[in-house]
DNA sequence: TCTGGGGTCCTAGGACCC
DNA sequence: TCTGGGGTCCTAGGACCC
């Protein structure tokens, strides 16, 4: 007899949040928000159940949030105890499957097929978990128990805080066609658009819809995954086991900046904290993209590959330096910059050796290593360059 | 609502090759 | 000479998610 597919998805309820509640006792009960520097053009991470009673939600401008609760208790995030709290609830998920699939701090999968001898029902297991969970890190969980992944990650965010929704075989297609359109995961806002100008706005049109005229609103790919999502077949997003291909640093300025210097030394502050990514990773990329982001929000990249790959940071800069220059509209103003390294391979790529390399480039990388390790042992920034200087201070390069 | 930062995947068009 | 069709790689931009 073959075995029922049971999948849980966990999601950490108002995660950051709930951390700092637990670590700060007079937090507990009021409206914490995480959020960035509203005088730094931050937006909010996470917050507490008490402060979405305001209407405060992820990705609100910290500025707004601040208006509509100017009593909430915002901080800036500690993502080292974040990602120590994270560790612990994934232990104990540990020890409930042996197919785990973490896909963000706050949120894992479980295949719990077959395991009804040791934990008992789905349910019972499901319960099982959130009183482990619960009694082991403080923190509480919402669980979806659905026959696929993708069916148990909407179950889980339909009962928040401290949820458990369960989806029965033989209930996929009744469950979807229960949902809004804006629930149907992997579905946004410009789809939702596109669709609704089609006279779509409903799982049930969709359902009566073909394909071959999805695909005309939102292309073959997202035409196929609709097709599959609306049906309560798992579309297979989160099938995969997605190695890592790109590794990408970006900052927004304060104010927008036309000061090529400034963007300049910014770009050298992003190479230098991407190559120590790449060192620290063992990873390797030859292709470099730089992002601009302009004031009126227009965003551009450029992006080159070239024949070797990125050996140390200020190789990368200077491939960075060269792209920016090249893209970059003289004068304009620019909000963000950032750097990406993008397809990356864990073996070293076949170097086109220059004919005039006496192994100094080797050399640099050796450097480049022993200096970051050097750093994670002191914990600090010890190394400080010329262009990181800040402007006026002087710069010798 | 004056809109972060880190990712993934898809698409369309061009280059280049057979 | 008015012109094929497929495959692959690369680039720029966009959608989406947490």
């Amino acid at each position: 007899m073959p075995v029922p597919n049971v999948f849980f998805h966990v999601d950490l309820d108002a995660f950051f949040a709930a951390v700092e509640q637990l670590d700060h006792p007079e937090y507990r009960g009021q409206p914490v928000i995480i959020a960035g520097d509203p005088d730094k053009r931050g937006v909010v991470s996470t917050c507490s159940y008490e402060a979405r009673k305001f209407g405060i939600h992820s990705a609100m401008s910290s500025f707004r949030a601040h208006q509509l609760c100017p009593q909430g208790i915002f901080l800036p995030g500690r993502m080292h105890r974040y990602h120590e709290k994270s560790r612990e609830v994934m232990a104990v998920l540990d020890g409930f499957s042996p197919d785990i699939r973490q896909i963000s701090v706050d949120e894992a999968f479980l295949d719990m097929s077959g395991t009804e001898r040791i934990f008992g029902t789905p349910r019972e297991a499901a319960l099982l978990l959130k009183q482990r969970v619960h009694d082991q890190t403080g923190l509480t969980i919402s669980v979806g128990v659905a026959p696929n992944r993708y069916l148990a990650k909407i179950a889980s965010g339909l009962s928040k805080p401290d949820g458990l929704t369960m989806i029965e075989p033989g209930e996929e297609a009744s469950f979807m066609r229960a949902r809004l359109l804006k629930d149907v995961w992997g579905v946004g806002e410009k789809s939702r658009e596109r669709l609704a100008n089609a006279g779509l706005r409903t799982v049930e049109d969709i359902l009566a819809c073909p394909e071959k005229l999805l695909a005309g609103i939102l292309g073959d790919a997202g035409a196929s995954f609709l097709y599959q999502a609306v049906r309560g077949i798992d579309p297979g997003i989160m099938s995969g086991e997605t190695a890592s291909r790109s590794i990408s640093a970006e900052r927004t300025f304060d104010r927008d900046i036309h000061d090529r210097e400034v963007l300049e030394s910014m770009l050298l502050e992003l190479s230098i904290e991407l190559m120590y990514r790449l060192l620290d990773e063992e990873l390797y990329s030859k292709t470099v993209t730089v992002k601009i982001r302009y004031a009126d929000f227009t965003t551009v990249s450029i992006q080159s590959t070239g024949e070797n790959a990125v050996r140390d940071s200020s190789d990368l800069f200077s491939r960075a330096r060269t792209l920016m220059r090249k893209k970059l509209e003289p004068g304009a103003l620019v909000r963000l910059i950032g750097l990406a390294v993008n397809r990356l391979d864990d073996k070293p790529p076949m170097e086109q050796l220059s004919l005039f390399d006496d192994g100094s480039t080797k050399k640099k990388r050796l450097v480049e290593q022993a200096m970051h390790k050097l750093e994670k042992k002191r914990g600090k920034r010890l190394i400080t360059r010329a262009r990181l200087v800040q402007p006026g201070m002087g710069t010798d390069e």
